[in-house]
DNA sequence: GCCGAAAACGGACTTTCCCCCGCTTATATC
DNA sequence: GATATAAGCGGGGGAAAGTCCGTTTTCGGC
Protein backbone atom coordinates (compact mmCIF):
# COMPACT_ATOMS: atom_id res chain seq x y z
CA UNK A 1 0.00 0.00 0.00
CA UNK A 2 2.04 2.93 -1.26
CA UNK A 3 -0.56 5.64 -1.86
CA UNK A 4 -4.25 5.42 -2.44
CA UNK A 5 -5.34 5.87 -5.99
CA UNK A 6 -7.02 9.16 -6.79
CA UNK A 7 -10.34 7.66 -7.82
CA UNK A 8 -10.40 5.49 -4.74
CA UNK A 9 -9.79 8.47 -2.48
CA UNK A 10 -12.46 10.49 -4.24
CA UNK A 11 -14.97 7.70 -3.87
CA UNK A 12 -14.16 7.12 -0.24
CA UNK A 13 -14.76 10.79 0.51
CA UNK A 14 -17.93 10.67 -1.54
CA UNK A 15 -19.22 7.66 0.34
CA UNK A 16 -18.43 9.05 3.75
CA UNK A 17 -20.11 12.32 2.92
CA UNK A 18 -23.18 10.54 1.62
CA UNK A 19 -23.26 8.32 4.69
CA UNK A 20 -23.23 11.39 6.92
CA UNK A 21 -26.08 12.89 4.98
CA UNK A 22 -28.15 9.77 5.23
CA UNK A 23 -27.32 9.45 8.87
CA UNK A 24 -28.74 12.86 9.53
CA UNK A 25 -31.76 12.31 7.33
CA UNK A 26 -32.95 8.83 8.08
CA UNK A 27 -30.83 7.44 10.90
CA UNK A 28 -28.21 4.74 11.03
CA UNK A 29 -30.32 1.65 10.68
CA UNK A 30 -31.93 2.81 7.48
CA UNK A 31 -28.60 3.08 5.76
CA UNK A 32 -28.32 0.12 3.47
CA UNK A 33 -25.39 -0.69 1.27
CA UNK A 34 -27.53 -0.52 -1.83
CA UNK A 35 -29.01 2.81 -0.94
CA UNK A 36 -25.64 4.26 -0.07
CA UNK A 37 -24.20 3.08 -3.34
CA UNK A 38 -27.11 4.33 -5.38
CA UNK A 39 -27.17 7.70 -3.72
CA UNK A 40 -23.45 8.12 -4.24
CA UNK A 41 -23.84 7.14 -7.86
CA UNK A 42 -21.46 4.24 -7.33
CA UNK A 43 -21.74 0.51 -7.57
CA UNK A 44 -22.50 -1.75 -4.67
CA UNK A 45 -19.25 -3.57 -5.15
CA UNK A 46 -17.35 -0.36 -4.65
CA UNK A 47 -18.95 0.23 -1.30
CA UNK A 48 -17.98 -3.20 -0.11
CA UNK A 49 -14.50 -2.87 -1.46
CA UNK A 50 -14.04 0.30 0.56
CA UNK A 51 -15.57 -0.77 3.84
CA UNK A 52 -15.68 -4.51 3.74
CA UNK A 53 -18.81 -4.79 5.74
CA UNK A 54 -21.79 -2.77 6.75
CA UNK A 55 -20.43 -1.96 10.15
CA UNK A 56 -17.22 -1.02 8.41
CA UNK A 57 -18.92 2.12 7.19
CA UNK A 58 -19.67 3.16 10.71
CA UNK A 59 -16.21 2.32 11.88
CA UNK A 60 -14.88 4.62 9.19
CA UNK A 61 -17.27 7.35 10.23
CA UNK A 62 -16.23 6.94 13.83
CA UNK A 63 -12.53 6.90 13.07
CA UNK A 64 -13.03 10.12 11.24
CA UNK A 65 -14.38 11.84 14.32
CA UNK A 66 -11.89 10.11 16.51
CA UNK A 67 -9.01 11.66 14.66
CA UNK A 68 -10.08 15.11 15.75
CA UNK A 69 -10.57 13.93 19.30
CA UNK A 70 -7.14 12.40 19.36
CA UNK A 71 -5.63 15.63 18.17
CA UNK A 72 -7.22 17.56 20.99
CA UNK A 73 -5.79 15.08 23.44
CA UNK A 74 -2.29 15.04 22.05
CA UNK A 75 -1.72 18.64 21.12
CA UNK A 76 -4.70 20.62 22.39
CA UNK A 77 -4.89 22.95 25.38
CA UNK A 78 -4.79 21.62 28.92
CA UNK A 79 -6.23 20.05 30.91
CA UNK A 80 -7.16 17.66 28.14
CA UNK A 81 -3.97 18.29 26.24
CA UNK A 82 -0.47 18.22 27.67
CA UNK A 83 0.52 20.67 30.35
CA UNK A 84 -1.68 19.78 33.28
CA UNK A 85 -1.13 17.35 36.11
CA UNK A 86 -1.67 13.72 35.09
CA UNK A 87 -4.68 13.26 37.36
CA UNK A 88 -6.28 16.39 36.00
CA UNK A 89 -5.68 15.16 32.50
CA UNK A 90 -7.13 11.79 33.34
CA UNK A 91 -10.31 13.35 34.63
CA UNK A 92 -10.55 15.65 31.65
CA UNK A 93 -9.97 12.78 29.31
CA UNK A 94 -12.79 10.81 30.86
CA UNK A 95 -15.20 13.67 30.59
CA UNK A 96 -14.25 14.41 27.01
CA UNK A 97 -14.48 10.82 25.98
CA UNK A 98 -17.91 10.39 27.52
CA UNK A 99 -19.00 13.45 25.63
CA UNK A 100 -17.62 12.09 22.42
CA UNK A 101 -19.34 8.77 22.89
CA UNK A 102 -22.64 10.37 23.71
CA UNK A 103 -22.44 12.50 20.62
CA UNK A 104 -21.56 9.55 18.45
CA UNK A 105 -23.71 7.03 20.17
CA UNK A 106 -25.67 6.00 17.13
CA UNK A 107 -22.59 5.56 14.99
CA UNK A 108 -20.69 3.68 17.65
CA UNK A 109 -23.57 1.32 18.15
CA UNK A 110 -23.90 0.64 14.48
CA UNK A 111 -20.18 -0.01 14.28
CA UNK A 112 -20.48 -2.90 16.69
CA UNK A 113 -20.02 -6.20 15.00
CA UNK A 114 -20.00 -9.65 16.42
CA UNK A 115 -17.08 -10.64 14.23
CA UNK A 116 -14.54 -7.87 14.54
CA UNK A 117 -12.02 -8.53 17.34
CA UNK A 118 -11.47 -5.32 19.26
CA UNK A 119 -14.22 -2.75 19.53
CA UNK A 120 -12.70 -0.51 16.91
CA UNK A 121 -9.02 -1.08 16.47
CA UNK A 122 -7.44 2.36 16.46
CA UNK A 123 -9.94 4.18 18.69
CA UNK A 124 -9.89 1.98 21.74
CA UNK A 125 -6.20 1.46 21.29
CA UNK A 126 -5.43 5.10 21.52
CA UNK A 127 -7.61 5.43 24.58
CA UNK A 128 -5.79 2.56 26.21
CA UNK A 129 -2.37 3.90 25.37
CA UNK A 130 -3.21 7.30 26.66
CA UNK A 131 -4.61 6.03 29.92
CA UNK A 132 -1.61 3.85 30.39
CA UNK A 133 0.73 6.74 29.90
CA UNK A 134 -1.09 8.94 32.37
CA UNK A 135 -1.30 6.18 34.96
CA UNK A 136 2.39 5.65 34.64
CA UNK A 137 3.13 9.34 35.03
CA UNK A 138 1.00 9.34 38.14
CA UNK A 139 3.03 6.49 39.50
CA UNK A 140 0.03 4.30 40.13
CA UNK A 141 1.51 1.19 41.68
CA UNK A 142 -0.21 -1.45 39.62
CA UNK A 143 1.46 -4.70 38.79
CA UNK A 144 0.06 -4.72 35.28
CA UNK A 145 -0.51 -1.26 33.92
CA UNK A 146 -1.61 -2.50 30.56
CA UNK A 147 -4.42 -4.51 32.07
CA UNK A 148 -5.46 -1.65 34.29
CA UNK A 149 -5.59 0.69 31.32
CA UNK A 150 -7.71 -1.80 29.49
CA UNK A 151 -10.12 -2.17 32.36
CA UNK A 152 -10.43 1.55 32.76
CA UNK A 153 -11.04 2.00 29.07
CA UNK A 154 -13.87 -0.49 29.30
CA UNK A 155 -15.25 1.19 32.39
CA UNK A 156 -15.24 4.47 30.55
CA UNK A 157 -16.53 3.45 27.15
CA UNK A 158 -18.94 0.69 27.76
CA UNK A 159 -21.68 2.12 29.94
CA UNK A 160 -22.59 4.83 27.49
CA UNK A 161 -22.02 2.62 24.53
CA UNK A 162 -23.84 -0.49 25.56
CA UNK A 163 -25.85 -0.09 28.69
CA UNK A 164 -27.98 2.69 27.44
CA UNK A 165 -30.62 2.84 24.76
CA UNK A 166 -30.24 5.41 21.98
CA UNK A 167 -33.76 6.64 22.56
CA UNK A 168 -33.23 7.72 26.13
CA UNK A 169 -34.81 11.06 26.75
CA UNK A 170 -32.37 13.89 26.26
CA UNK A 171 -32.56 15.12 29.79
CA UNK A 172 -32.07 11.74 31.34
CA UNK A 173 -29.23 10.96 29.03
CA UNK A 174 -27.38 14.08 29.98
CA UNK A 175 -27.86 13.19 33.59
CA UNK A 176 -26.57 9.71 33.04
CA UNK A 177 -23.51 11.00 31.27
CA UNK A 178 -22.89 13.33 34.13
CA UNK A 179 -23.22 10.58 36.68
CA UNK A 180 -20.68 8.60 34.73
CA UNK A 181 -18.33 11.55 34.62
CA UNK A 182 -18.49 12.01 38.36
CA UNK A 183 -18.09 8.30 38.85
CA UNK A 184 -15.03 8.35 36.68
CA UNK A 185 -13.49 11.20 38.59
CA UNK A 186 -14.20 9.37 41.80
CA UNK A 187 -12.72 6.16 40.52
CA UNK A 188 -9.47 7.52 39.19
CA UNK A 189 -8.99 9.79 42.19
CA UNK A 190 -9.16 6.80 44.44
CA UNK A 191 -6.67 4.93 42.33
CA UNK A 192 -4.16 7.72 42.56
CA UNK A 193 -4.27 7.85 46.35
CA UNK B 1 -47.60 -13.59 30.35
CA UNK B 2 -49.06 -16.08 32.78
CA UNK B 3 -47.51 -19.40 31.78
CA UNK B 4 -45.93 -20.54 28.57
CA UNK B 5 -47.98 -22.83 26.45
CA UNK B 6 -46.90 -26.45 26.35
CA UNK B 7 -46.03 -26.54 22.68
CA UNK B 8 -44.09 -23.34 22.96
CA UNK B 9 -42.06 -24.68 25.85
CA UNK B 10 -41.38 -27.92 24.05
CA UNK B 11 -40.21 -26.14 20.97
CA UNK B 12 -38.03 -23.73 22.89
CA UNK B 13 -36.28 -26.64 24.57
CA UNK B 14 -35.98 -28.38 21.24
CA UNK B 15 -34.44 -25.33 19.60
CA UNK B 16 -31.99 -24.69 22.37
CA UNK B 17 -30.87 -28.29 22.36
CA UNK B 18 -30.43 -28.25 18.61
CA UNK B 19 -28.54 -24.98 18.81
CA UNK B 20 -26.12 -26.47 21.31
CA UNK B 21 -25.56 -29.44 19.06
CA UNK B 22 -24.86 -27.28 16.10
CA UNK B 23 -22.64 -25.04 18.16
CA UNK B 24 -20.47 -28.00 19.07
CA UNK B 25 -20.47 -29.41 15.58
CA UNK B 26 -20.00 -26.45 13.29
CA UNK B 27 -19.45 -23.36 15.46
CA UNK B 28 -21.55 -20.31 16.12
CA UNK B 29 -21.26 -18.49 12.85
CA UNK B 30 -22.46 -21.43 10.83
CA UNK B 31 -25.73 -21.54 12.70
CA UNK B 32 -28.38 -20.10 10.45
CA UNK B 33 -32.01 -19.64 11.26
CA UNK B 34 -33.03 -21.84 8.37
CA UNK B 35 -30.70 -24.63 9.31
CA UNK B 36 -31.72 -24.46 12.94
CA UNK B 37 -35.37 -24.63 12.00
CA UNK B 38 -34.91 -27.45 9.54
CA UNK B 39 -32.81 -29.51 11.89
CA UNK B 40 -35.33 -29.05 14.67
CA UNK B 41 -38.13 -30.04 12.32
CA UNK B 42 -39.82 -26.70 12.91
CA UNK B 43 -40.74 -23.77 10.75
CA UNK B 44 -38.61 -20.71 10.40
CA UNK B 45 -41.38 -18.52 11.69
CA UNK B 46 -41.30 -20.43 14.94
CA UNK B 47 -37.63 -19.79 15.44
CA UNK B 48 -38.11 -16.08 14.99
CA UNK B 49 -41.14 -16.01 17.20
CA UNK B 50 -39.10 -17.62 19.97
CA UNK B 51 -35.92 -15.64 19.69
CA UNK B 52 -36.79 -12.55 17.75
CA UNK B 53 -33.44 -12.26 16.12
CA UNK B 54 -30.41 -14.31 15.36
CA UNK B 55 -28.45 -13.02 18.28
CA UNK B 56 -31.51 -13.76 20.41
CA UNK B 57 -30.68 -17.42 20.12
CA UNK B 58 -27.28 -16.84 21.61
CA UNK B 59 -28.67 -14.65 24.34
CA UNK B 60 -30.96 -17.49 25.26
CA UNK B 61 -28.08 -19.93 25.27
CA UNK B 62 -26.06 -17.60 27.42
CA UNK B 63 -28.88 -16.95 29.87
CA UNK B 64 -29.18 -20.66 30.25
CA UNK B 65 -25.61 -20.99 31.42
CA UNK B 66 -25.87 -17.82 33.41
CA UNK B 67 -28.62 -19.25 35.53
CA UNK B 68 -26.29 -21.89 36.92
CA UNK B 69 -23.61 -19.29 37.52
CA UNK B 70 -26.02 -17.09 39.37
CA UNK B 71 -27.02 -19.97 41.60
CA UNK B 72 -23.43 -20.61 42.57
CA UNK B 73 -23.07 -16.97 43.49
CA UNK B 74 -26.26 -16.71 45.48
CA UNK B 75 -26.38 -20.02 47.29
CA UNK B 76 -23.11 -21.83 46.59
CA UNK B 77 -20.15 -22.33 48.92
CA UNK B 78 -17.88 -19.43 49.87
CA UNK B 79 -15.92 -17.53 48.90
CA UNK B 80 -18.05 -17.16 45.79
CA UNK B 81 -21.26 -17.81 47.68
CA UNK B 82 -22.33 -16.13 50.91
CA UNK B 83 -20.30 -16.60 54.03
CA UNK B 84 -17.00 -14.96 53.21
CA UNK B 85 -15.84 -11.41 53.66
CA UNK B 86 -17.18 -9.04 51.00
CA UNK B 87 -13.77 -8.31 49.53
CA UNK B 88 -13.01 -12.00 49.28
CA UNK B 89 -16.32 -12.56 47.58
CA UNK B 90 -15.68 -9.71 45.21
CA UNK B 91 -12.37 -11.20 44.15
CA UNK B 92 -13.87 -14.65 43.81
CA UNK B 93 -16.71 -13.27 41.78
CA UNK B 94 -14.34 -11.60 39.38
CA UNK B 95 -12.35 -14.72 38.85
CA UNK B 96 -15.43 -16.87 38.37
CA UNK B 97 -16.98 -14.46 35.98
CA UNK B 98 -13.85 -14.23 33.87
CA UNK B 99 -13.82 -17.99 33.74
CA UNK B 100 -17.43 -18.07 32.69
CA UNK B 101 -16.88 -15.54 29.97
CA UNK B 102 -13.84 -17.33 28.64
CA UNK B 103 -15.76 -20.58 28.50
CA UNK B 104 -18.68 -18.96 26.74
CA UNK B 105 -16.71 -16.60 24.63
CA UNK B 106 -18.10 -17.76 21.33
CA UNK B 107 -21.68 -17.58 22.48
CA UNK B 108 -21.27 -14.22 24.12
CA UNK B 109 -19.71 -12.78 21.01
CA UNK B 110 -22.49 -14.07 18.82
CA UNK B 111 -25.03 -12.62 21.22
CA UNK B 112 -23.71 -9.12 20.60
CA UNK B 113 -26.06 -7.07 18.54
CA UNK B 114 -25.88 -3.48 17.45
CA UNK B 115 -29.57 -2.99 18.14
CA UNK B 116 -30.28 -4.51 21.53
CA UNK B 117 -29.89 -1.98 24.38
CA UNK B 118 -27.95 -3.59 27.22
CA UNK B 119 -25.43 -6.31 26.51
CA UNK B 120 -27.70 -9.07 27.70
CA UNK B 121 -30.42 -7.79 29.99
CA UNK B 122 -30.54 -10.25 32.86
CA UNK B 123 -26.88 -11.31 32.86
CA UNK B 124 -25.19 -7.98 33.17
CA UNK B 125 -27.94 -6.83 35.47
CA UNK B 126 -27.29 -9.54 37.96
CA UNK B 127 -23.60 -8.88 37.82
CA UNK B 128 -24.21 -5.23 38.49
CA UNK B 129 -26.60 -5.85 41.34
CA UNK B 130 -24.24 -8.27 42.95
CA UNK B 131 -21.26 -5.97 42.71
CA UNK B 132 -23.30 -3.14 44.12
CA UNK B 133 -24.35 -5.19 47.08
CA UNK B 134 -20.81 -6.25 47.87
CA UNK B 135 -19.46 -2.74 47.51
CA UNK B 136 -22.10 -1.50 49.85
CA UNK B 137 -21.29 -4.18 52.40
CA UNK B 138 -17.66 -3.19 52.17
CA UNK B 139 -18.61 0.37 52.90
CA UNK B 140 -16.88 1.71 49.83
CA UNK B 141 -17.41 5.43 50.07
CA UNK B 142 -18.58 6.16 46.56
CA UNK B 143 -21.07 8.87 45.84
CA UNK B 144 -22.87 6.79 43.27
CA UNK B 145 -22.64 3.09 43.94
CA UNK B 146 -24.81 2.16 41.03
CA UNK B 147 -22.48 3.85 38.60
CA UNK B 148 -19.44 2.34 40.20
CA UNK B 149 -20.97 -1.11 39.96
CA UNK B 150 -21.70 -0.50 36.33
CA UNK B 151 -18.17 0.62 35.61
CA UNK B 152 -16.72 -2.35 37.38
CA UNK B 153 -19.01 -4.71 35.52
CA UNK B 154 -17.76 -3.27 32.29
CA UNK B 155 -14.16 -3.48 33.43
CA UNK B 156 -14.69 -7.12 34.26
CA UNK B 157 -16.72 -8.29 31.29
CA UNK B 158 -15.51 -6.33 28.38
CA UNK B 159 -11.85 -7.14 27.98
CA UNK B 160 -12.43 -10.83 27.58
CA UNK B 161 -15.55 -10.32 25.59
CA UNK B 162 -14.41 -7.72 23.14
CA UNK B 163 -10.73 -7.05 23.27
CA UNK B 164 -9.69 -10.53 22.48
CA UNK B 165 -10.06 -12.65 19.40
CA UNK B 166 -11.73 -16.03 19.72
CA UNK B 167 -8.85 -17.73 17.98
CA UNK B 168 -6.22 -16.72 20.48
CA UNK B 169 -3.96 -19.62 21.24
CA UNK B 170 -5.14 -21.55 24.28
CA UNK B 171 -2.05 -20.88 26.28
CA UNK B 172 -2.00 -17.20 25.64
CA UNK B 173 -5.70 -16.93 26.37
CA UNK B 174 -5.29 -18.56 29.72
CA UNK B 175 -2.52 -16.15 30.48
CA UNK B 176 -4.60 -13.21 29.47
CA UNK B 177 -7.48 -14.34 31.64
CA UNK B 178 -5.09 -14.69 34.50
CA UNK B 179 -3.67 -11.24 34.02
CA UNK B 180 -7.20 -9.89 34.08
CA UNK B 181 -7.95 -11.79 37.25
CA UNK B 182 -4.92 -10.35 39.00
CA UNK B 183 -5.75 -6.94 37.70
CA UNK B 184 -9.25 -7.25 39.04
CA UNK B 185 -8.00 -8.26 42.45
CA UNK B 186 -5.64 -5.34 42.41
CA UNK B 187 -8.34 -2.93 41.37
CA UNK B 188 -10.96 -3.87 43.92
CA UNK B 189 -8.41 -4.14 46.70
CA UNK B 190 -7.39 -0.59 46.08
CA UNK B 191 -10.97 0.57 46.09
CA UNK B 192 -11.61 -0.98 49.45
CA UNK B 193 -8.68 0.72 51.09
C1' DG C 1 -65.69 -33.86 26.77
C1' DC C 2 -66.75 -29.46 24.04
C1' DC C 3 -66.00 -24.57 22.46
C1' DG C 4 -64.22 -20.33 21.63
C1' DA C 5 -60.51 -17.15 22.10
C1' DA C 6 -55.79 -16.47 22.33
C1' DA C 7 -51.47 -18.07 21.27
C1' DA C 8 -48.30 -20.54 18.36
C1' DC C 9 -46.99 -22.53 13.96
C1' DG C 10 -45.13 -22.67 9.18
C1' DG C 11 -43.35 -21.47 5.04
C1' DA C 12 -43.64 -18.32 1.18
C1' DC C 13 -42.02 -13.57 0.48
C1' DT C 14 -39.13 -9.43 0.93
C1' DT C 15 -35.06 -7.17 2.09
C1' DT C 16 -30.33 -6.71 2.77
C1' DC C 17 -25.77 -8.34 3.15
C1' DC C 18 -21.85 -9.87 0.88
C1' DC C 19 -19.12 -12.44 -2.85
C1' DC C 20 -17.47 -12.77 -7.38
C1' DC C 21 -15.24 -11.76 -11.60
C1' DG C 22 -15.06 -9.58 -16.18
C1' DC C 23 -14.32 -4.75 -17.42
C1' DT C 24 -12.37 -0.05 -16.79
C1' DT C 25 -9.14 3.39 -15.18
C1' DA C 26 -5.08 5.33 -12.94
C1' DT C 27 -0.18 5.45 -12.61
C1' DA C 28 4.65 4.28 -13.28
C1' DT C 29 8.05 3.53 -16.85
C1' DC C 30 10.14 4.23 -21.17
C1' DG D 1 2.64 10.14 -25.28
C1' DA D 2 2.26 4.87 -25.43
C1' DT D 3 1.96 0.83 -22.80
C1' DA D 4 1.87 -2.54 -19.23
C1' DT D 5 0.00 -3.69 -14.92
C1' DA D 6 -1.93 -3.30 -10.82
C1' DA D 7 -5.74 -1.36 -8.60
C1' DG D 8 -10.39 -0.10 -8.66
C1' DC D 9 -15.20 -0.48 -10.45
C1' DG D 10 -19.85 -2.39 -10.94
C1' DG D 11 -23.85 -4.98 -10.91
C1' DG D 12 -25.68 -9.75 -11.08
C1' DG D 13 -26.56 -13.51 -7.92
C1' DG D 14 -26.59 -16.52 -3.85
C1' DA D 15 -27.60 -16.84 0.99
C1' DA D 16 -29.29 -15.51 5.16
C1' DA D 17 -32.24 -12.45 8.13
C1' DG D 18 -36.57 -10.99 9.23
C1' DT D 19 -41.94 -10.32 8.06
C1' DC D 20 -46.66 -11.70 7.29
C1' DC D 21 -50.80 -13.94 7.56
C1' DG D 22 -53.74 -18.02 6.91
C1' DT D 23 -53.91 -22.38 9.50
C1' DT D 24 -53.38 -25.18 13.58
C1' DT D 25 -52.94 -26.06 18.47
C1' DT D 26 -53.59 -25.29 23.29
C1' DC D 27 -56.31 -24.42 27.37
C1' DG D 28 -59.61 -22.27 30.63
C1' DG D 29 -64.36 -22.31 31.26
C1' DC D 30 -68.92 -24.77 30.65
Amino acid sequence: MTTERADAARNRAMLIATAREMLAEVGADRITMDALAARSGLGKGTVFRRFGTRSGIFMALLSDGERAFQKRVLTGPPPLGPGAEPLERLVAFGRARLRFLAENHEIARAALDGRTPVPFGPPAMMSQRHLRMLLQQMGVPAADLEILAMQLTAALDVPLLLYTAPQDGENSEVTFEDRLARGWEDLVSRLSA
